[in-house]
Formats: structure tokens, C-alpha cells, sequence
DNA sequence: TCAAACCTGGATATGTTTTGTCCAGTAAGG
DNA sequence: CCTTACTGGACAAAACATATCCAGGTTTGA
């Protein structure tokens, strides 16, 4: 069970974008973003694409533009990129083998009540979501070493 | 980033290996407990040889043989479940982008601070495995309904 | 004693997901 | 109108999950 790459890229770039906002630089073009962490730039487009689409950023096409975050990155969690990345589905995906084999004669009204595996599972993955909830980016953002920032924006806005 | 199957089987089978001991019925032969949620046997096999090596069950070969729990149902969690199917590793794993790029020059001791998105993975990662150890597999036994655990028993022991 | 019923580990095959590239189309700035 | 950008889709390679099979070893009961 491992985690997209790319929620860890879409985590960096999401702080990178803040500080590109905070310092008037926005929007970054991807290109820009990807020799940031030197990351192949095709593929980072890919996620960016992914943050796009769940709401997170927006992107300006032509000349001059690029990729800016969609609201305040004290309002976008690491949930939020998270869900952004790996979609919306649970980690654990109950396939009901409980019905199967020895209970395949039972009704299934017999299976109203659900799994009891799923259920401790789902609440696990709840109390995941919750603790990624609880770190936004401007947090991230607030625990990089003194001058970091301004570093990056510096090498964001380079010609 | 999605989860084994194996571990819905392996969570679900230690339940089953928990009535068979209360019945005096281990150890349980993989057949049986294949047959018992019509799972491709060969394939359980390899998931309840890791539930051997990580000391949840232990096995008896030949004939009158099987698997059984290594120790009391209570005392065997989900979280152990999941940690033997999936292995040891975190669903995050952290490349340091960070150090790339931008940051290729600096000196290694700029980056002794851990990173900010790999500590907040790391603590809902925490926040998870918490949850999964709450659940013990006597626990989830005793959430079925009455008399199926009865009936699991039967099945078990038929010939 | 020996055959049947077990488990173990390794080799192998197949299918799906991740990772990564490329290209044609569209939009904006100078 | 040409360069720089983003978008979406097609495609390929690598990694991983799923599944099967076999050769070797252990125990029991006939």
C-alpha cells in the first residue's frame, strides 16, 4: 500500500506556490516548478492537472502565465492535496467475503448490519483524514527554516 | 494507494481461527478456511504464510494439521494484520525533493530538520495505526451476529 | 510402512496501477 | 504571428498485486 509520488510533489509545489503568491510571483509556470525540485516536468504537469481539477489551483494559459493556488493556503489542507492526488476512494475496499462460501445460502438482509472489518477500517482511515486535515500549507510553509522562502522565490522568478 | 486484499482475508480468517479455537477445533486446514469465504486457496496460502512470519499464527503440517492463532484473539489487533500483509513500510514514503533542485548546493546539515510534509504524513500515519491497534480480532468476533460464530464453527469442522 | 493430508518456499504467469513521455489543440502576450 | 503556456488523450515501460504450480518436508492413520 503505497502512496502516489506525487502527492509528496504536489505538497513542495503547493508551498512553493505560496510563497510565489505572498511574494507578487504568481503564477509559476510548470516548467519553473519542476527544475525547482528537479522533477520530470511531464509528469509533474500531470498532478498539477489533478490539483486543478479538485479546485485547489488555477492556471493561466499563455505567455506569462502558469499555476497559482485557488484560495488562501491556510485553506488548503494535506488532505486536501491528498484527495487531490489519489482520489476520493478509501484506502481499504471492503469486498463483502462474508457473504461468499460458507454464508452464500443467507439472505441478505443477514448483511444489513455492515463488516465489522470494514467499519474499524474506515474509522482508522477517518482518523488519518482528520490528522491531515489538521496541517494546511501555510503551515508547511511556516515550519521551512528562516530564508528558505525567500530562496525560492528568488529561484521562481529567475528569467 | 490502495490496500491488499489480503488483509479484508487475513482479518477475516483470524476471526474464523478465533471460534475454531473456542470450539476446540484448531488447528483449521487453509483448504477449509479457503472454502469457508470461497477464496482461491493457493493464493490465501501465501497471505497466512505471512501471518506466520510475523508470529500471528502458527502451523501445524500433516495430516489432522492447519493454522491456528499464535496467541489469544485479544491480544491480536488490527493493526498487526495490516502490518503483516503489508509490510513494515509507511504509505508515505519521503524522497527529499527538497534537497533537489534549487537546493542541489547546499550543505547536508541544511536539511538535519526533518521534512514538514514527511512529519505531517508521518503523524496521520500514527493517528491510523492507533485506530487499527484499538480493534483487536476478539473484538470483531464478538461484533458478528449471534450464531454465526456457531455456525462458522460447524462448517469448519465438517469433513 | 506408506499413502494421504498438511505446510513451506520458490518460480512463474497475468493483470492492473504507477510512472513517464509525447503530441495535437487552444489561449494569451509582445 | 510567433513564442510561451496549459489541456487532454494516447501510448510505453516499470512496478506491483493477484494467482497458480511445483518440488520438498512433516505428521497421521490405515
Amino acid at each position: 500500500m503505497r502512496m502516489n509520488e506525487g502527492v509528496e510533489w504536489a505538497a513542495h509545489v503547493c508551498v512553493l506556490l505560496h510563497w510565489a503568491e505572498e511574494g507578487g510571483d504568481a503564477p509559476v509556470p510548470a516548467t519553473r516548478l519542476a527544475a525547482a525540485y528537479d522533477l520530470p516536468t511531464a509528469y509533474l504537469v500531470k498532478q498539477l492537472q489533478a490539483l486543478g481539477r479538485a479546485g485547489l489551483t488555477e492556471s493561466v494559459p499563455g505567455r506569462r502565465g502558469g499555476v497559482r493556488l485557488a484560495r488562501p493556503a491556510a485553506r488548503i489542507t494535506l488532505m486536501d492535496v491528498v484527495a487531490a492526488i489519489e482520489g476520493p476512494d478509501d484506502a481499504f475496499a471492503c469486498t463483502e467475503i462474508r457473504r461468499q462460501g460458507m454464508n452464500a445460502e443467507r439472505p441478505a438482509r443477514d448483511f444489513a448490519q455492515p463488516c465489522g472489518v470494514a467499519h474499524a477500517m474506515r474509522e482508522a482511515e477517518l482518523a488519518w483524514r482528520r490528522a491531515l486535515a489538521a496541517t494546511s500549507i501555510a503551515d508547511l510553509a511556516g515550519s521551512t527554516p528562516a530564508g528558505r522562502a525567500a530562496d525560492a522565490r528568488r529561484f521562481l522568478a529567475a528569467p
